[in-house]
DNA sequence: AGACATGTGTCTTATAGAAGATATGATAAC
DNA sequence: GTTATCATATCTTCTATAAGACACATGTCT
């Protein structure tokens, strides 16, 4: 390709510099932009391979590439004979997506859906860790929610999450409480904010007093402790929460290739 | 493609009827075959995408696509302008492939390599969960080894592996203890077993008083449970492991997407 | 050391048909 | 008339091929 009109080439994406990305690569970030900026929005379809290929002058086949890498991360899906539709957490299919504990037997949603009780919400002034987490100065408005998370009637996870204030400014216990569906659909249609990738670190510890009072367990009952760093597009960190699960009844799957 | 010598539609790869599979799909699973027969060995270099596509007759590109998948996969490794190799657990790169835990602080290399200590070497009959799991008869022979990790000479990792006798007849306390390198990289050299990936299932436990003592820790620190069921090619199990890992010092790291 | 050739995977374009999904319009059945 | 059913058209993604240029690695020749 000559024209200027398009990708010049454009900034390397980690530390060191390819100097050069391919064509694709150019496109994937365009189509990014589109995402992040709100131009086509989760559920919705976006442009046809065709379409694409004559709005930024390249051929549909290049399109492709970049849109099937933009799939490979969960970030659009591909339906053949429907469209490419940007990916949404508010999917019926699975309830979670980030969700990997399992019970011992059966499936999770067995005995009906989860029960979330929201158990305490609140504005507060972001502590060291939680700032450096979400990249925040020290004492920003913070968000803090604390919730636990029922199945079949028996107390399996609770939860601390932390928010940064600015993004979800507005958002209520009542909003949470009344929402149905999982907690990131609604930062999707609410605010905007999508989660695309998280990072979690487990370890096992000891319930303290008041968290074994929450989850209805005896505090000799070790817990797996979940902490999650979930990011939206360009790896921005958009929240960072802290999960007590149960694993004496269920365990945190995960597959290795 | 009309020529009868090659690729009448393929088994289905799961369960339910596709009936007809695409082109690349059959040369992914040709491929497979290759790999797991043992005609191109873990390191060694796969022909070029040009040699296979005239091997089975369909264009460069239907095999890159093909080739494309299994390196998805970490079954292959492509290196521009070198070629494409059989992917190895005995890359100096990352030792330990499927080892997610993570120092709080520094590199698990930082403080040298670690240091393997085989408690325990045995064969044994396996009992029911061990059949089931590796998809055996019940007492049948398998070699049953427990070993402890340390790193920077602190004992972090306390495993019991269970092997089936059949494919690994021959291993050895003396051959493992004598083996620098992880132990899924001599699997493949002496006994051309691959491990492709594993199942792990996660829980918080507390250690039991013989388990304790050989981690060096009180029995009041809970530990994190990883079972972990390896694959060989086709999803034949080919091990059950336990391990132990110590969170105190150091986590087990995930990503998801 | 530098220039060049060669073999590898990588990228881009172009073309064509297959396969899945959906709307429309004709036709048949009630 | 209304409701099914079928065929067709058209849109989408998916598969497959071919050809040429590019980038990377590794030689060999000067």
């Amino acid at each position: 390709m000559s024209t200027e009109t398009s990708l010049a080439p454009s900034a390397p994406v980690a530390g060191i510099a390819p100097a050069f990305s391919p064509l694709y690569q150019q496109i994937k970030a365009l189509v990014l932009q589109s995402l992040q900026s709100g131009e086509w929005k989760p559920g919705e379809p976006i442009p046809s391979e065709f379409e694409l290929a004559a709005r930024y002058k390249v051929s549909q086949g290049t399109v492709r590439k970049a849109i099937d890498e933009l799939a490979q991360d969960n970030l659009l899906i591909r339906r053949q004979g429907k469209g490419t539709f940007v990916a949404t957490h508010a999917e019926q299919q699975v309830q979670y997506r980030f969700l990997k504990l399992k019970p011992d037997h059966g499936d999770l949603n067995s005995q009906g859906p989860a029960e979330r009780l929201i158990i305490d919400c609140k504005r507060t002034r972001a502590n060291n860790d939680v700032a450096k987490a979400l990249r925040l100065r020290g004492g920003d408005a913070v968000l803090q929610l604390r919730r636990v998370l029922s199945f079949g009637g028996i107390p399996i996870i609770l939860e601390d999450i932390w928010l940064p204030g600015g993004p979800f400014k507005g958002l209520t216990a009542e909003r949470l409480s009344a929402d149905q569906g999982p907690m990131y659909a609604l930062f999707e249609t609410e605010f905007g904010i999508r989660m695309v990738r998280a990072q979690e670190r487990l370890r096992a510890v000891n319930p303290s007093h008041e968290e074994a009072k929450l989850l209805q367990i005896e505090q000799n009952l070790p817990l797996l402790s979940v902490e999650r760093l979930a990011f939206t597009y360009h790896d921005t960190p958009m929240e960072w929460r802290r999960g007590l699960y149960r694993t004496d009844t269920h365990y945190y799957d995960n597959e290795l290739n």
